[in-house]
DNA sequence: ATATTATTTGAATATATGTTAAATTATTCA
DNA sequence: TGAATAATTTAACATATATTCAAATAATAT
């Protein structure tokens, strides 16, 4: 295997720092698993569906975090707000994941 | 693109949140970045080496958390300390968040 | 032994995250 | 219309994590 020299920027850098931390938590992981196969989904619904532990308003900071750093984006449709991906590409950290030792 | 249900267990998206959590730094991507072409490195040589501002005791820090996730091994010879990457294909989540548009 | 170099540790402070209750927005229907 | 309900967000506080900087440790050299 050859040793590749990438070279992000600095900026790139924190770009990406920005979006796995954005990420970088069990309910935000798996509200991104629960759209990838069900978007748009409305907060409560997301709430209902998932297996971590998770108030309703713990699920609306999540969601507007995701969607401030630009991983999600919302539609409001009467009293519901529907959330779907930004850049499905971003799931395919899921395949990168599952390939690691670590995991 | 057909929707892939995908399904980590509650378990398996805590170890993925933890890994990421451990590397979504500016100075934690850049050392992973270093030391994919250059391991082994010590602390002080990836600390000169790196582009983002950081101190030693801060490199220190950010090393041996690294380490102490998994996420990096180390070897003591004489006076330092030499890091390198434990798992290498978690590298390839560099090519993944390249391809995202969020970048 | 003392000095020098490399790294780690610890404690103080700054920043970020989680929790809970109350507030806001939209809808329903008496 | 307007009080009741439902969905979501906001705000204030508690807790956890990260950063900084000084001091401690460890290895080597003089």
């Amino acid at each position: 295997m050859k040793a590749t020299k990438r070279k992000f920027s600095i900026t790139k850098l924190q770009k990406v720092a920005k979006i796995l931390k954005t990420i970088s938590h069990p309910v935000k992981l798996e509200i991104l698993e629960i759209l990838e196969s069900n978007e748009p989904l409305d907060v409560s619904t997301i709430c209902s569906k998932i297996s971590n532990e998770c108030e309703i308003s713990m699920m609306s900071h999540h969601l507007s975090k995701m969607k401030d750093n630009g991983v999600l984006i919302s539609e409001k449709i009467g009293k519901q707000v529907y959330y779907r991906i930004f850049d499905r590409q971003l799931l395919s950290i899921f395949d990168c994941m599952e390939k690691c030792d670590l995991i």
